[in-house]
DNA sequence: CGATTTCTGATGTACGTAAATCAAAAATTT
DNA sequence: AAATTTTTGATTTACGTACATCAGAAATCG
């Protein structure tokens, strides 16, 4: 059987009461005595039994989302799945709270950050803005020991515990090199689509892409980048303008999102073309488009993934517990036609 | 807060004995009682607190993963896996049993799953080697009620109730894709090794490989599946023979074990050569030949998710949960060399 | 109808931990 | 050494569920 909070007690020759101030870092405990109960903690090898702790604290955890409005697949995607987690809450003794702000909106980014301070709460995870202004609200929060977790995006330079999303200069480097060697040696330009350079996610893409253009592929040249400020429409004049004038052009990475207007503006061109194309994150329209060859490749980040690993994360933060790292590495899922879940 | 059982009494108009009874299925309910309770607890949305309940009950789930012996890394790396989950027994309640069957050994897997037979076990996971006697053991065992999950590789037509592994057809279109276009139109052969036809992820990895090829790369031929026995030294000399008697091979796909003798084998011919390789499995050694270019791209399945995947499976059938198949859905991992982890 | 069987209620203990109270002991100060 | 403060012990209740016991009520049988 596994060692109770009784054997602790027996072992180190102490009460019952002396072994819960230790453990509950409650105070009125001498230096030695502390000592020797977490000698015999040690010694017999002592593991808290969170289910039974939980049970008898009643905790529950009241965890904040921040997530960007707009009606990109992705974000839905994203509000989607934190709203799953709500419908665990209760198994999970979670009381999610979700905070929409307009993206790319640093002011109201700051003023929903700021509005939580002094608020009873477990765990902040927000989708950042990577600006200065976003990282000292996420400071402030710190320095109050609320937990704060980015998601998807990160945050430069703050004190966040946890950033809950992929490695983002590791996914443009990918999309390059199966861009590339998807191209097989060819010689021509290449489209780079973005949504903003404003957030941290899309820059490193871009980065990584770029190291690895540059590095391995040079008869390939980059074309200066297309913002499509994640939107459909905006996204697809944009395409449609730079095919039309730009025969030159062989290959095309999407790095935001917006894929509906790409897709609509691909399937505008004839398929002879032979564009290769490589974009970001599974949905609806994506999928179909891996399905008719419109795309090659795509680039997935598991939103629902990357919700539950943030949770965990903030209720382990917020109980003082390390956070097994390996655990929490969000991973870069690349899908082909042929192995869509 | 969360419904309790003793809401469901107050509800129901019963005592807690009787909810107590309708709950865990014990006998000595009318009825019209049971009915009455279980409207009161579908009404209430009562869900039961598994902590609290494994609390109370003190229950261990006795679990046994019979697992292959054999030098090659990704079984080491599987029977590490459970080694770690053995680690993690007490907090998870699992007591699990380890027992090492030789490769590819038909009666002494039989002899394995029969010793298990009349035992006190929660759940049996085993790596199958596909054949009639084995999916007999594992019937007779699955008609003794004992959960039994297939992990890596999985039997045909057996009653199994779970399989913890990777889409292998899919995984073998995949490396179909990945080789055929990063030879982009380029013609010549394609050599493809396995460990051996007797398991039933290493034929239909290669029959996905074979259909995608077939379908879609017609300059590509595949030569006879040279079979290496997941063996490195084996898997090395059928190599270096095949590549210096048949200089029209441009492509390898290793849907086995034996990457270290792959590996020296490609070493040792000159990197002008430039054959395209993709390979199952990311170890050591497949990781630096990842890094160095020696091999392309490297199709990988966790083994760590497939064990933890395959606990929750077991623990959820012997308590007669259902298994939410999508949270189980283990993924295949593409690894080039920007997106290692 | 009474006797028997079947069902239901009331109650208590247990699981491992948290948290509180109050008394007692030990250490420290005066 | 007495007074004070700090530390420790003993004990109790609670969390939500499981499980056992025994008495009493309701249903069924003869």
């Amino acid at each position: 059987m596994r060692p109770t909070v009784h054997d602790i007690a027996a072992v180190a020759g102490v009460s019952l009461a002396t072994v819960d101030r230790v453990l509950n870092q409650r105070p009125g405990v001498r230096l030695v005595t502390r000592e020797k109960v977490e000698a015999a903690i040690r010694e017999i090898g002592y593991i808290r039994d969170v289910a039974a702790a939980n049970l008898a604290k009643g905790r529950v955890y009241p965890l904040v989302f921040i997530v960007p409005t707009g009606d990109n697949s992705f974000m839905h995607g994203l509000r989607f799945e934190v709203h799953q987690a709500t419908l665990r809450a209760s198994i999970e003794r979670t009381d999610i709270r979700i905070v929409e702000v307009p993206a790319f909106d640093v002011p109201a980014l700051v003023a929903a950050l700021d509005a939580l301070q002094g608020q009873d709460i477990a765990g902040v995870a927000l989708v950042a803005t990577d600006a200065p202004e976003v990282r000292a609200a996420v400071d402030r929060l710190v320095s109050e020991r609320i937990p704060v977790v980015t998601l998807v995006s990160d945050l430069s330079d703050s004190n966040r515990h946890h950033y809950a999303g992929i490695d983002n200069i590791a996914a443009g480097r990918t999309a390059a090199r199966l861009l590339g060697r998807f191209l097989g040696g060819r010689e021509g330009e290449i489209t780079v689509l973005a949504g903003s350079m404003l957030v941290r996610d899309h820059r490193e893409r871009l980065q990584g892409f770029s190291a690895v253009m540059a590095a391995e592929f040079p008869k390939l040249r980059l074309l200066p980048v297309l913002e499509g400020r994640d939107a459909s429409e905006r996204t697809r004049s944009l395409v449609s303008k730079a095919l039309s004038e730009n025969t030159e052009i062989i290959g095309i990475y999407n790095l935001g999102a917006g894929n509906r207007g790409l897709i609509a503006a691909l399937k505008a061109v004839r398929p002879e073309r032979g564009l290769t194309v490589v974009v970001h994150e599974l949905t609806q329209h994506t999928r179909a488009a891996l399905i008719d060859g419109t795309i090659d490749a795509v680039l997935n980040q598991d939103a629902g993934h990357e919700v539950r690993s943030a949770i965990r994360v903030m209720k382990a933060t917020a109980d003082g517990q390390a956070v097994i790292a390996d655990q929490e590495r969000i991973r870069l899922d690349i899908f082909l036609k042929d192995n869509l879940p």
